[in-house]
RNA sequence: GCCGGGAUGGUGGAGUUGGUAUACACGGGAGACUUAAGAUCUUCUUCCCGAAAGGGAUCGUGGGUUCGAGUCCCACUCCCGGCACCA
């Protein structure tokens, strides 16, 4: 017999919705619990059967802390800004907001019909105009706190998208969403400095319960490297040198020169080394290398950094290839002993990190090393100092460096939000004011970037022509709108005061309910939306707009699924997996179980779906235990008076309590594989036994509830009960109950397993030796008297001859 | 190259602070029920030898520590992820 599960999933999801059950209270004396998903972007395609991991994993947990007692909180959201939408509607002329809601009903149904219990009644999306206000808004107090600012800089660029990207979003040289080698280009965006926050991003992380994995891929992606930046005096100071400002703004995070520079800085951990440079190196980039550059040299120089501007960041990155460089013709002073080394322009030195120049010790740094010998320059194997000993001799100083770098917010896209500023001759540039909010994307005709890569919204004449919100007089507005990162940086404080018109949320509820005690998301955002909106929170907190510096007390993280080949799923191979049809087929409990049991959570698994068939045969399982209720045999001695069906086997009770333990534990821990199986080995004992007395068989539907939510309460109404199974406590494990009388005791001779005894959980050390030493698979290898005997309480006896 | 994480039956995977390796499930075999198929139930299923009793081997490879190692240590091979000329 197989259940109906149409019939039985519709019939509780649509309880559930009428009963509110899954709502979060605001004002609620119990203990509060807020845990988060990452809110999926609403694509073309429909869920796809990675999604449901997470939401089925924090599900069960949310579920199993409402029957704890919390007030939990477990919100759903859309993240629905962004290129997929964008690029429909330049392919089709529609509106990308009519896609896009399209794309999220479906979405809805997808997850309602899986069961999930979100608090639906806090639903937004990120394109919601009273959603991005507040994104608008919280934009312009990072402007206003001076930390966003506007700057010439060369950016990665998507020449397929017509897009700039963010550092992180460059995956190995190449766009993050299509692969294309990016580009470098010059071009005036606005700039969050999330690197003021460097520091605290990695020090937090202390403060902070996240998987170990993740915190290393921050604090790598932060990198903080602490060394000495010295300074090299020019050996033949000449007045040629002439840094124009312009010069200077080329190079992003290198300080403006003030007056004639005599002097090339570079920035080294290894001051320590000090005596074997043999020559100092400046990247291409560098704003010096057009001033140090001899007349005679001054040809090869310029085409070198000519050719290397050209490169692409693969082609520059590739350090298998043979390193490159010219000699600029000047020589600098080593000032630990006045030694006189030449200048090199190479570009192995990256312009954008440190100072843009290195001193090269070959003897110590193996790509020194390489271009040492490729140029025939000296390789000096020379004496060490301690760190500050160098410092101190050489006059430099103490400098920490770090490899993030600032977050280029601007894209020249129509599908995101505008930035709120405006461009005025007389003020430079102005927030939008408050009551301005928020500046709404406008109609174009053509969604497509202009050709000079300019946000379509240049184009339109009546959303850029606008007033300077501080003089009055005609202003243009900024046409860039906001990344797609923008969003997801503070949604999870939106959720906890969906509606409010006023702030983005009240103080009182974010006091109430910040920070998130549990987030699940992909190790893929780990350096992208996780680390943003750790400092986007930062941010705010220092702004008195939140009460906690970190708005995540715990991060955890699920592995990838699948295909049943090993591969990634994709569109293109064709072995997508719609969770559609599988909870059209076998129900959404199937669907959800085996989500859980298939493999451990953190770790990537193959889809089986003969795997998918044997959870749905369990589920019928299940179902069919109330039959054992009805059914039982009532044993020998037991008086006719006792009702059958409340007679109780010990065994089944002992493996009730067994299973309580180990399922609690499990949850907590994120082992739900092994609480399914917790939960099969109870199923298969109460079959062996041949019935359940009614009050065991419901206790096992309340630790089943969160599992498999519709079979369970749908189970729990044919058992009679009331209400809703999981409006049921939490059982609690009995320990005694749980408990053996008898035990299997393993009985080693030297280290090798020679038998098994049987014997009362009680028994004393003395008896359990004598009883090993008597079972005769063990005897006959007991030749002499032991020398040593080992007994593990209630697991061995180990007999050394 | 550097930094993480892995490697357990035919398959996905369990394996406590070092203490009966292979739980649970899939797949497969045999049987019951059925006109039959499916479903269900019973049962076997790490490998090798053996009719069985039993014995031997086994957690990527090779060493080591220990009464005892999948688990700890050393070296190596392969796989997955992250970073990648960051001085």
């Amino acid at each position: 017999m197989s259940y109906d599960h149409k019939a039985i999933d519709a019939k509780w999801q649509k309880r559930w919705e009428d009963a509110g059950l899954f709502n979060a209270k605001d004002d609620d004396a119990r203990e509060k619990f807020y845990l988060l998903v990452e809110f999926p972007y609403p694509s073309g395609a429909g869920l796809h059967v990675g999604h449901p991991r997470s939401y089925t994993a924090l599900d069960t947990i949310a579920r199993k802390k409402r029957m704890e007692g919390k007030n939990v909180l477990f919100p759903m959201g859309w993240d629905a800004f962004g290129l997929p939408a964008e690029n429909y509607a330049i392919k089709t002329g529609n509106h990308p907001a009519t896609f896009t809601q399209t794309n999220i009903d479906t979405f809805r149904r997808q997850l309602k019909s899986m069961g999930f219990s979100f608090d639906w009644s806090r639903e937004f999306s990120t394109t919601d105009p009273a959603y991005y206000k507040w994104t608008q808004w919280m934009f312009l107090q990072f402007f206003k706190a001076g930390l966003a600012y506007k700057a010439e800089v060369a950016i990665n660029w998507c020449p397929k998208d017509k897009c700039g990207l963010a550092n992180e979003e460059v995956i190995g040289g190449a766009c993050e969403r299509c692969g294309t080698p990016v580009e470098k280009r010059l071009k005036s965006q606005w700039m969050i400095a999330i690197t003021k926050y460097a520091d605290r991003l990695i020090d937090d992380l202390a403060t902070v319960d996240y998987l170990p994995k993740i915190k290393k891929q921050q604090e790598d992606w932060i990198g903080r490297s602490e060394g000495a930046e010295i300074d090299f005096a020019l050996c033949h100071p000449s007045s040629h040198i002439v840094i124009s400002s312009a010069a200077r703004d080329l190079i992003d995070g290198v300080p403006p020169i003030v007056g004639m520079t005599e002097k090339i800085t570079v920035f080294t951990t290894r001051p320590d080394t000090i005596f074997g440079v043999t020559y100092v190196v400046l990247a291409p980039e560098h704003p010096l290398v057009a001033s140090l550059t001899t007349d005679e040299q001054r040809e090869s120089v310029d085409a070198y950094v000519a050719a290397s501007t050209k490169k692409t960041d693969i082609e520059r990155g590739d350090d298998t290839k043979e390193k490159t460089g010219v000699f600029t013709g000047s020589f600098v002073t080593n000032p630990a002993n006045g030694e006189k080394v030449p200048v090199w322009v190479a570009d192995y030195v990256l312009g954008h990190y440190g100072t843009g120049a290195v001193m090269a010790v070959p003897q110590h740094d193996e790509r020194d090393c390489a271009f040492a010998e490729k140029f025939g320059l000296p390789i000096v194997d020379a004496p060490l100092l301690s760190f500050d000993e160098a410092v101190t001799k050489t006059g430099g100083k103490k400098t920490v460096q770090y490899k993030l770098r600032d977050w280029v917010f601007s894209r020249q896209r129509y599908w995101g939000e505008p930035i709120p500023l405006v461009d005025c001759g007389a003020c430079g540039w102005v927030a939008v004011s408050d009551a301005d909010l928020p500046v709404e994307l406008p109609n174009v005709e053509k969604y497509e970037p202009t050709d000079d890569g300019e946000s379509p919204l240049a184009t339109i004449d009546s959303f850029v022509n606008t007033k300077c919100p501080q003089c009055g007089g005609d202003a243009k507005r900024e046409t860039d709108t906001m990344p797609n990162w923008a969003g997801s940086s503070w949604y999870f404080l939106r959720y906890i005061d969906p509606k409010n018109d006023t702030a983005f949320a009240s103080k009182e509820l974010l006091k109430q309910w910040m920070p998130v005690d549990l987030y699940n998301g992909g190790m893929e955002h780990t350096t992208l939306h996780l680390l943003y909106s750790r400092f986007w929170n930062k941010f705010l907190f220092d702004q008195g707009l939140v009460p906690t510096s970190e708005p995540y007390a715990r991060r955890h993280s699920h592995g990838l699924i699948m295909s049943d080949d090993g591969t990634k799923m994709s569109k293109s191979k064709g072995n997508v997996v719609n969770p559609d049809d599988i909870v059209g087929e076998h129900g959404a409990d199937t669907f959800r179980v085996y989500i859980l049991f298939m493999g451990p959570f953190e770790e990537p698994v193959p889809w089986s779906s003969n795997g998918v068939i044997g959870v749905r045969r369990f589920l019928d399982r299940v179902m069919r235990m109330e039959e054992l209720v009805k059914s039982e045999k009532r044993p020998e001695g037991v008086p006719s008076e006792v009702e059958g069906a409340q007679v109780k086997s010990p065994e089944v009770i002992r493996a009730l309590h067994k299973m309580i333990a180990k399922v609690t534990k499990d949850i907590d821990g994120f082992s739900f594989n092994t609480a399914v199986a917790a939960m099969m080995i109870f199923v298969n004992e109460v079959y062996v036994a041949g019935s359940i007395d009614k009050n065991s068989l419901a206790t096992f539907v309340k630790v089943f509830a969160p599992f498999a939510p519709h079979v369970a309460n749908e189970l729990w109404e044919k058992l009679c009960m009331d209400g809703f199974a999981e409006a049921q406590p939490w059982p609690v494990a009995d320990a005694s109950l749980a408990a053996d009388d008898e035990l299997n005791i393993a009985v080693q001779v030297n280290g090798k397993l020679r038998g098994t005894v049987t014997v009362p959980a009680d028994i004393d050390e003395a008896t359990l030796i004598a009883t090993a030493k008597e079972s005769p698979t063990v005897a006959k290898y007991l030749v002499s008297e032991p020398t040593r005997t080992i007994v593990v309480k209630g697991r061995m006896v180990n007999f050394v001859l």
